[in-house]
DNA sequence: GTGAAAGCGCTAACAG
DNA sequence: CTGTTAGCGCTTTCAC
C-alpha cells in the first residue's frame, strides 16, 4: 500500500505536521533543518507520493484544471494545443481534467457546456480552460465555477479571458504575399462568412484587395458550405469559369486550398506559374504535402494553449483582481512555394492533360 | 457555497448516511421510498452535486481514468480515440485524467512513463489507459498502480489487455483489391521497417504478392526514412525510376501515397488509369480530400477508444480474475476511386505535362 | 521549533 | 428501515 504521511513522520519520528509542512515547502523557519532533512530522508526511502484527494478535500480545490473541449477533438487541430496546455499545465503541478463536449455535429449547446462545468464543479477543479474553434463566440452560464478563459473562442459582452488567433492579421499578411508578386486577379474561396473567423478574414480580405486596387469583379469570390477540400475544389471550378482573369486564389483554410490545388492540377493549371494559391491554418498534413508547398498563415496552438494555461494559473493564484484579458496571437506566415508572380500572358490550358 | 451532503441531510430531515445511500442508488430496501424521495427532492433544490475528492478518500479511488497518451496527441491521429475513450468513459461515470508524455521527437521513454504513472496514482485513479500509435512495443514498470490497458501498442510477455488495429488483414484488404483489378506490377512504398505496423504491412505486401504471383523484383519495394508526403513523394520517383513496369503501389501510410499522387501528377502519370494507389490509415484530411480518392483502410481509433475503455471498466469493476484479452480490430477497407485495371500498353508521358 | 487536535465531505459498518 | 459512529489522508490553527 502506498505510504501516506503519518508514515514518513513516524519513520521519521516527527509529527504529522511537521512532516506535511516540510514536504509541502512551508517549513520556512517553522522546522529546524535537521528535522526536515530527516523528513525528506523517510518519504524518499518510503517512496512517499501524497494523496491528491486528501488534500483536495482538506483545501477544497484540486490541483486540477479542466478543460472542456467543445468539439476540438475531433478536429485535426487539436493536438498542439491541447499537448502545449498539458505541458504548462505540469510545470505548475497542475493536472488537465479532459472533457469533450458534443460531437462533430453539435459542437457544445449552452446546455451541454453548463452541465459539464459543473461537473467540473464537482472535481473541485482549480480552473477552467474551454476550448473551441473558429474563433466561436460561446454563451456561457452566468454563474462559472472556477476562473476560466477561453481559447479560440470568446464571449461578447462577458468580462471574461480569452485567446484567440489573429485572423485579420494573418489574412492579411499571406494576402500581402499576393500583392507583392504583383496580383491584381484575385480571387477569394470562403466558407459562407458566420462566425468570426470566416468574417474576420473575409474583411481581411477587402481590404487588402482595396488597398491595392485589386479587381474588384463581385465574381471573384466564390462561397462554399464547408471549409473542406471537396468544397474548395468545386469552388475553384466556379470561380475558374466566372473570373477567368483570377492568376492568385486566396483559400478560407488549408484544406480548401487543397481542392483549388486539385482543380488546378485536373485543368493542368501550374501551380505556382499559372496560378498563386494561400491558404489558412498550416495544417502540416497539408500544406506541407502539397506540391508545392502551400504558403499559408500558421494558426497559433501552441502559443494559445500556453498563454491560456498561463493566465489561468495567474488568476488561480493571484489574490488581488487581475483585469480581464483578451488577446490576439498571431500565428505568423509560413512561406513556402505556392505564390509567384503572375503570367503576363493569359495562356492556360483549360483541357485536362 | 456548494451544498453539501450534511446541508440535504438536514433539510430533508434524514441522517446523512440516508442521503448517501439514496443519492449513491445503494438504498435498495434500506430505505423508504418516501424518505428517499424526500431525500432527492432536498437534493435537487439545493443544487446538490456532491464532492469528488471527499468520495475518492474514502473509497481509496477516484472516478477516474488516467490517459497517458505517448506522443498521440502531437499526431493528428489522437482527436477520434481521445473523443470515443471519452465518451465511452463519461457512460460509466469516469472522467478522464489526459497526461501527455514525450515529445514529437522522443516518444516516452520508459522512465517518464514510470514517472506519471506514480503521477496517476497520487490521483487514484481507477484505472489506466496508455495510448500510443504504430502499434508500438512499449516498456513498462514491473508494478502498475491501477488495472491498465493499452491502445494502438502492446507489450511483449505482459499479462496485460491491449487492442490494436489488425494490420496484417487491413493489408491484405487493401492489397486484394490491387490484385483484383489485375495488377501484377505493384511496388510497396514504406518507412524501414522497425516497429509492428510496419512489419506486419510489410508481411502482408509479401504474402498478397505470393499468393497472386506477382512480379517479384526486389526493386519492387523503396524504403524511406519517414512516413510523410515529402518521403512518399521521392520514394515514387525512385521507383518509377527502378521498377518502371509499375501499374500500381501500395504505400504505408495515406500521407505517403500523398507523395505518390504529387509524383505522379508531377510527371502526368494519371490516377487511376495509369497508375493505382492505396494508403492506409484513412486519414480523411487526405483520403477524402485527393482526387481521386484514395482508397485505403480505416484505422480503428474510435472502435480502440472504446474498447480500451469498456475492458478497463470490466477490470476495474468485476471482483473476479478476467483472463487477459489482446485484440485486434480491422477498421476495414474504405473504397474510393484510386483503383483501377492497369493499362495494357504501357503507354505513359513521362515529361511533366 | 514542534506536536496535538480539529475537521474537509463522504461512505460503510454496525446498532438499534 | 434509520441513525450513530469512525475514519479516509491531509492541512492548519493553536498551544506548548
Amino acid at each position: 500500500m502506498a505510504a501516506t504521511l503519518k508514515d514518513v513522520a513516524l519513520r521519521a519520528e516527527v509529527s504529522v505536521a511537521a512532516a506535511s509542512l516540510v514536504l509541502s515547502g512551508k517549513a520556512e523557519g517553522r522546522v529546524a533543518d535537521a528535522t526536515a532533512e530527516r523528513v525528506r530522508a523517510a518519504a524518499s526511502e518510503l517512496g512517499y507520493r501524497g494523496n491528491r484527494a486528501a488534500r483536495s478535500l482538506r483545501r477544497q480545490s484540486a490541483p486540477l484544471l479542466g478543460l472542456l473541449s467543445l468539439g476540438v477533438a475531433t478536429l485535426p487541430y487539436a493536438g498542439a494545443m491541447l499537448e502545449a496546455a498539458q505541458s504548462a499545465a505540469r510545470e505548475h503541478d497542475y493536472d488537465l481534467l479532459f472533457i469533450e463536449v458534443g460531437t462533430p455535429h453539435d459542437v457544445g449547446t449552452p446546455d451541454a457546456i453548463a452541465e459539464n462545468l459543473l461537473l467540473l464543479q464537482e472535481h473541485q477543479v482549480a480552473g477552467i480552460l474551454i476550448a473551441s474553434y473558429f474563433h466561436r463566440e460561446l454563451v456561457l452560464p452566468a454563474q462559472l465555477p472556477a476562473p476560466t478563459v477561453l481559447v479560440d473562442a470568446l464571449c461578447p459582452d462577458r468580462d471574461i479571458d480569452w485567446v484567440v488567433p489573429d485572423e485579420y492579421v494573418g489574412e492579411s499578411g499571406v494576402l500581402e504575399e499576393l500583392a507583392r508578386a504583383g496580383h491584381h486577379h484575385v480571387g477569394w474561396i470562403c466558407e459562407t462568412p458566420t462566425y468570426p473567423a470566416t468574417r474576420l478574414r473575409t474583411k481581411a480580405f477587402d481590404d487588402v484587395a482595396a488597398r491595392h486596387g485589386w479587381d474588384d469583379d463581385p465574381r471573384r469570390v466564390v462561397l462554399a458550405e464547408h471549409a473542406d477540400a471537396a468544397d474548395g475544389y468545386a469552388a475553384m471550378l466556379r470561380l475558374l469559369e466566372q473570373f477567368p482573369k483570377v492568376t492568385a486564389v486566396a483559400a478560407f483554410t488549408d484544406r480548401m486550398a487543397m481542392g483549388v490545388y486539385m482543380a488546378c492540377f485536373e485543368r493542368g493549371i501550374r501551380v505556382p506559374q499559372d496560378m498563386s494559391i494561400v491558404g489558412f491554418d498550416d495544417q502540416v498534413l497539408v500544406s506541407e504535402a502539397l506540391r508545392p508547398g502551400l504558403t499559408t498563415v500558421a494558426l497559433p496552438h501552441r502559443q494559445m494553449g500556453k498563454w491560456a494555461v498561463g493566465r489561468l494559473i495567474e488568476r488561480i493564484e493571484s489574490a488581488q483582481d487581475l483585469g480581464v484579458s483578451q488577446v490576439h496571437i498571431n500565428g505568423g506566415l509560413v512561406v513556402r512555394d505556392s505564390v509567384a508572380a503572375p503570367r503576363t500572358g493569359r495562356i492556360r490550358a483549360s483541357a485536362r492533360r
